[in-house]
DNA sequence: ACTCTCGGGACTTCCCGTTCAT
DNA sequence: ATGAACGGGAAGTCCCGAGAGT
């Protein structure tokens, strides 16, 4: 039944990709600890030997969704060459695959507004981890001095969130496609004339 | 004991008006059926008197919400001169205060993630309500030809909303300030080039 | 989802009458409030409405048991000519049937030695039971004075209980059927010679 | 800070005995590895070097508990001249004594409801001691042919278990006496009438 | 319209058997 | 052999949505 050191903390990385999952996809309160545990082939009993409280969990499981989304950004902006990344993180991120997956994409855009309103230690996670995708995207506009880029990053992630906001709310899948689409031009067009 | 027609009416509006604030400030599941009763001088008792579920409240809730938060925009809006209107509406949404009073501001940037996994009723709400800002936002983009305006307006709403978002995310003031400033820069510019 | 008066009330009895059954078959420790509450079609989020602790639902569920297994020898006593109803009691009791479904027999055979370690409202069921089930034992002696039908009753209960513990620990039904036979007979020759 | 195997199979031994005491007092699910270890004056790290499982130590502890109840019935029958050897045996068992002392006492009694659950090893432990002691009741039957010996022997000794449970059921001391004395005299009838 | 209550489900605490690490 | 710790699972408290009863 007990497991060795490296299994436990196996154990508890599980329990932290599968909450920044469910999170994601059903939101904060959505998810009670049984799910989560079970869904992480687990029973809750065990829960709060790794974690102090469910708050704790969501403070980690914020910043390792964050993380994760940002990677994955980072990746696809690294394929494309060096004068078309920005395009590319945004192709990736303004794309119906990621209106339709909040469960592996940004959790910004999936968690927002609860976690808003969720403990510090959880506001903080996010804090930090727009910050970095900030600078993710600051570092694609070669084009600009360093102040520069950071300013007009902030507007182009605020943008890019909204957007992938907005196309969730839609119902339309059509519509939203076009907004993501519209909303990418958009973008463009305020950082080239930067 | 029994009230009016017309006073019953004006209760259920209160209910309404009542959900729309707590809802943004604290968010759909953290306000019970108990609170906002109290909140509106009831008690819960009578509240399935006034509508059939907590989801239907929410769906009419998240209208008006959306109803009032864009009349405040139009408002300020019309204030200013006809060319810089829009300048106007931006000064309005991406402030501090708005910031700082969730429970008076837009419910997109409040509720925005949480509405998203909400039932039909509620996401048509929010669709709509989205509609009508982008609408909004449109009519400001005087210089454009309808379609083009509708496609920058999207661009403009999706920074407005992604913006409100992450200053609110940010725990300090000053940055976050700093970030509401740098994104309405970033949409003017678009905006202008468009 | 709530329910009228009357159907918490049935509701209650269900509770007990599932908890009497898996009680027996299962043991006293060996029933969660989960389990239990799950067989009787509810959640165990609502027990704490009817029973202050789950004590206290064993107090009255081992009461229930009692009283059931005891109707269900009164009534076999009863269908058999006034003179043969001792043998038409213990033909009931001691039988392969009942060693083999304990969940809806004798509540002293099944729960005794738990029952002793029990808190004292259990105990007490418990006691309040075996004298009732003494009772009808002595019920059936219509030859002898009362005090010397109760003091034979206890033996013969005594005996009854003894062996249906003895039936089910053995492994072979054979055997334990021959048990129950062979004790029949010792019950008999023991009250014919009172 | 190693011992020698002598000293192990002591530990073991003492590990039984006090598993033994403690199961009857308390019942299998009521003694923990960590208190069982602790009475017999070690700590529970050491438990699994010594038995597979609780259960393993369960089927061994209630072979030891039988035997041992066994051996000091035996040896009260022994001591008593051999035509009085029943008597002795079942005044030793059936007296106040015994009732207030099950964690001395037999094993039946003490956990008879709860092994009937247990698993396979303890039943077969069970199911052997329960043989062993109603052997050695049929070897005090000496006026009986072996056969009719072991069927009364099966009486005898279900009545005596019984009445030590239904005597400890019963709250009242007194009464619990009388009882025990009535199943004595109820018992001798049917033996000698055999 | 108000109060009380039913049933649902969350979180958390506690303890147990078992095993790792020392 | 010791002691810590992992994972399992139960008990209990709290609050919520919904509706019955007055």
């Amino acid at each position: 039944m007990r497991k060795s050191r490296a299994e436990a903390e196996a154990t508890r990385g599980r329990i932290v990709a599968t909450a920044a999952r469910l999170f994601r996809e059903k939101g904060i309160e959505g998810v009670g600890i049984a799910e989560l545990m079970q869904q992480a082939g687990l029973t809750h009993g065990g829960f709060y030997k790794h974690f102090a409280s469910k708050d704790a969990l969501v403070a980690e499981a914020c910043g390792h969704a964050l993380d994760e989304a940002r990677l994955g950004l980072a990746k696809a902006a690294g394929r494309a060459p060096p004068e078309k990344s920005l395009e590319a993180l945004l192709a990736n991120y303004l794309s119906p695959a990621h209106r339709d997956h909040p469960e592996q994409g940004c959790a910004i855009a999936a968690l927002g507004s609860e976690a808003t309103r969720g403990q510090t230690p959880t506001r903080q996670a996010m804090a930090t981890g727009t910050d970095k995708l900030i600078e993710l995207v600051a570092a694609q506009l070669k084009a600009l001095p360093p102040e520069k880029a950071r300013a007009a990053a902030q507007g182009i992630v605020a943008a890019m969130v909204g957007a992938l906001l907005l196309a969730r709310t839609t119902g339309d899948p059509t519509q939203s496609a076009a907004l993501l689409e519209d909303v990418r031009t958009f973008i463009l067009r305020s950082a080239n004339s930067a």
